[in-house]
DNA sequence: TGATTTTTGTACTATTTCGTATGAAATAAC
DNA sequence: GTTATTTCATACGAAATAGTACAAAAATCA
């Protein structure tokens, strides 16, 4: 039974049609708050960025909490599903560490901005127990995301049969936090690149 | 020549006293700036914190953002006080760097704060060139004075010959930065105390 | 065409925030 | 004791900020 109405068709709504999107919004204002923290941000910030009206602000996303939760969200998904990609042709674990790096670090010297997460999300935590928990969780979701290809590696012989998987993954996410750190100290993508090789190299062991 | 008037024992100054301690004036706007952000904390809260009137604030430290520079430069100056001592009788590196992150991790842990400089700095760093200078300032500073310890420990052969120094350090760093942000997330301290472990191992390599 | 629904745009209020003006209080110098 | 100096304490004003009320606008439905 074949059902012509798909769900990505949307039946048109009833009254006046939007004029944001709100996928894009939530993008822009992510934009604001990457650069000037969330309590360094204002609706008027928000407003003026979005295009968005303040009302309309309000009716799509909620208060500014709400928003920037929503960003938060948006920022983690679209960071998952670019890695996903990384991983399509079932490369060396070395390979994707590189890869991995390479798209970190083009995310985060973009502006300098470091990483969203820990240059907003880090300082909102102490006061907001809903994004220490996503930070936590984030944290954590790295670890085990990275241990899994670890221990894929290990499998496979690319690293000694000794490592510890989740420790070294650990050492992996301590990496993304020293470049998120450092870009935001606006240091030169060179140094950060040399950064990243040698924290391959020391992690992973000397090349077998 | 031996001047009486000691510069410790300030002359008595000549108008009414101050009602307060400038440095633990310093330390208490600090806390405030830890747990809630540069744009977070407002001048009365730091009213409160320090029991200072607004008035004397202003006469102190100057503006909201000097007063906030000033306590990014008494927590460097603090924390590398307390790193020289661990140095004091001349340890091997293994042990060095196991109390350098212990006594990071008592200082992070005190409240879940993380870092001061990585948690509230970081965030500013993109809208105020002065504390991304001190971010960065910071940062190189922790992988200069790290890539000496681990230069003495190659000269002493407790690390391999073939190893570098400086590369090691940044990973060091890259350690104590992950740090700063778990211990923000909220993560146990036990988790934190077994990374740093790990760490040490993988650093320094194989104990010899 | 007219009713209904949803979004837009402006304007508004209550609150918070920063920085300062002003006079009282406490000390040293004379 | 009087004067000069420095800090305290209250209070104030201008600006910014978050959130909302309300009517006009733009679409669908009947």
């Amino acid at each position: 039974m074949v059902q012509k109405t798909s769900k990505t068709q949307e039946r048109r709504r009833r009254g006046r049609p939007r004029a944001y999107n709100p996928d894009t919004a939530l993008a822009r204002a992510a934009d604001v708050f990457w650069r000037n923290g969330y309590d360094g941000t204002s609706l008027d910030d928000l407003v003026a960025a979005t295009g968005m009206n303040r009302p309309s602000l309000y009716a799509a996303f909620g208060d500014k909490r709400d928003l920037y939760l929503k960003t938060l969200v948006r920022y983690r998904d679209s960071a998952r599903a670019v890695t996903l990609t990384l991983l399509a042709d079932d490369p060396p674990l070395r390979v994707f560490l590189d890869r991995f790096y390479r798209a970190a670090l083009d995310l985060y010297l973009a502006g300098a901005r470091g990483c969203y997460t820990i240059g907003t999300a880090a300082t909102q935590a102490t006061v907001d127990s809903k994004v220490r928990a996503f930070l936590a969780e984030g944290v954590r979701n790295s670890d085990a995301f990275l241990a899994e290809q670890f221990s894929k590696a290990r499998d496979r012989g690319e690293i000694p049969r000794s490592a510890d998987p989740a420790m070294l993954a650990q050492l992996a996410t301590a990496t993304l936090h020293t470049l998120a750190v450092r870009a935001r100290a606006g240091l030169p993508r060179r140094e950060l690149a040399a950064l990243v090789a040698t924290a391959i190299e020391v992690i992973c062991g000397p090349r077998r």
